[in-house]
DNA sequence: TTAGATGCAAACTATTTGCGCAATT
DNA sequence: AATTGCGCAAATAGTTTGCATCTAA
């Protein structure tokens, strides 16, 4: 998370997996994307430098992200789950119009958390905020 | 929302949809649950009263309930969606263990959308608190 | 050397859609 | 009477899995 891929790997052998090329190149393209990309659009966007990759090691790569704690699948919102591979506290915006989720910055949820009366019933483990609205893109289009 | 049956019809009649028995069953269902049901668990409900119904109508009743703004869709974390019936302000707490989501109180939400910082780009239309934790019956049995 | 990863295809889950018939307004 | 909804089955989207082969450690 400091250095680059030589950090990925370490990372992935350090959480009991293996760095391949192509998770190399799948980790590559999720942090050049500013966007949170779905699966399918990483798939796209890999297939470019790695033609004979499929979906299904795609899925895995993140998979084994998540498993490594550098990266945070995101499945709110109506369609496919969205991919995060940004470790500071911050928030996502969803746009209503083209289902991009864009990063924003706030307060930190911890301070929120406090304030939750969950009854005495539950054990309150975390929690995310989803924001709504449209992005600059969709806002020129409307 | 302030009767029962008839205002429902009412409601969905206001909206341009039809009242149907299988739409009452739906709802009085999605009403009577306290776990907020996934379209499936609904289907599976309503079929002890109306055992010919299907699950294409189900989802077609969530919908057009959702249209007469009756009903909110959630769709947030993994698995199915969850619908909700209830229309004060609260937010929801998902079981790590076992899925289902529960209601709780707390601060509402717009206090806290002050506070988010957009970078002035997006257009803030609203948004809603995920909150995660482990219910009562999953604490037991763990 | 060997556990784990790859690529392919098929399975699976959640949801939507097309169609002919039935029920609601 | 005219729509709209119904039930069924098939289609679709997103994701996972089984399996034979390959490769990173």
């Amino acid at each position: 998370m400091d250095g680059e891929a030589s950090t990925l790997r370490e990372t992935l052998l350090a959480a009991g997996h293996r760095c391949t090329p192509q998770r190399e190149a799948v980790w590559e393209v999720l942090n050049g994307m500013r966007t949170h990309p779905t699966a399918e659009e990483i798939f796209r966007a890999v297939r470019e430098r790695v033609p004979a990759i499929s979906l299904a090691t795609v899925y895995n790569a993140l998979e084994s992200f998540e498993s490594a704690g550098v990266c945070q699948k995101l499945t709110q919102g109506e369609g496919a789950a969205r991919y995060d591979a940004r470790t500071e506290a911050h928030h996502h915006l969803q746009c209503v119009d083209c289902g991009r989720l864009f990063d924003v910055g706030g307060p930190p949820l911890a301070d929120w958390l406090a304030a939750i009366d969950t009854g005495g019933e539950f054990e309150l483990l975390g929690g995310h905020l989803v924001l709504e609205g449209r992005c600059t893109a969709c806002r020129r289009d409307s």
